[in-house]
DNA sequence: GTTAATTCTGCGATTACCGCACATTCTTTG
DNA sequence: CAAAGAATGTGCGGTAATCGCAGAATTAAC
């Protein structure tokens, strides 16, 4: 669905990249002092991260605390192509993220859920899916931590 | 860090929720709309679900996009008391994400570097720490889906 | 049933946002 | 290298959103 091309970004848009990582709900005014642009320019610049699907402004909560009791991540192994099983995996609703990785699995999923029963459900219709040869779950018991601001390079 | 009780939410704060989901900048104006509220009493319940960490509104972006181009999970199998183990690994910066599972690794910790002798120093800082056993690297190689607009139940 | 605490509404006063015309800088390209 | 074209930035006026607060309404506690 994405096509990307490795976008090169100036300091500028990495500060305000780093900036909207603190405050996704800064104000462009803010945002304008503190990198010395006009606000106008910093809210085409804003506009234009976003609209490139670089960066997404968006609420991020603990799953547990707005009613999904179960969440778990899904190491699968895989025949064929990975890409291709890994596009098909990120078509299923439950499932939020997904990593091509190198390794003892060629994918990681996470899902979210409702309870058991609902997990249960999803990795029955993951392991389902064409070229998916296995797979191990891992039942998260706690969210130690989940941080965003990382910064730019 | 954060003292978790399993706080209650009504369906007018999931609904806010949701709606900052999709656009984590939408305005408090449309925000009150949606939910039938008048602006400063929708402005009240985001600033306090953002006060008592419930919810954050941030920038997320590809990592691989801003200058890090080597991210990893690394699962981990600990002695002791895994949340302690946890608690330590999220204090590490180079550490984006820690949750505590049940099944062949005890924790799952997602780092963010910026090469790949950042990451071998990162690895090897992890399984220093007192508690860590052992641990196996699943280097990305490719992020294929990335999204938080899960809704709330 | 009264009190206290929380939550909501309804405003002005202030600030931010948006769109647009024009200036500036950076890239092609002949 | 000069001119054309594309990005990117500035300034500003009209509109809309935000903020702070006083008082009403609702909810919870006793």
């Amino acid at each position: 669905m994405s096509s990307e091309g490795p976008v090169k970004l100036d300091a500028t848009a990495k500060r305000i990249i780093e900036l909207l990582q603190e405050d996704g709900r800064a104000s462009y005014a803010a945002i304008a002092k503190a990198v010395g642009l006009s606000e106008a320019a910093a809210r085409a610049r804003v506009q234009k991260l976003l609209d490139s699907e670089i960066m997404q402004v968006v609420a991020v909560t603990d799953p547990t605390q707005v009613g999904f009791t179960r969440q778990a991540m899904i190491g699968i192994r895989t025949e064929g192509d990975p890409l291709q099983v890994g596009d098909r995996l990120a078509e299923v609703a439950e499932v939020d993220y997904v990593v091509t990785t190198a390794g003892s699995f060629d994918l990681l999923v996470e899902v979210v859920c409702e309870d058991d029963p609902h997990l249960l459900d999803v990795i029955r219709r993951v392991r389902e899916l064409e070229g998916v040869v296995s797979s191990e779950t891992f039942v998260y018991l706690k969210l130690n931590k989940q941080h965003y601001n990382w910064g730019t390079r």
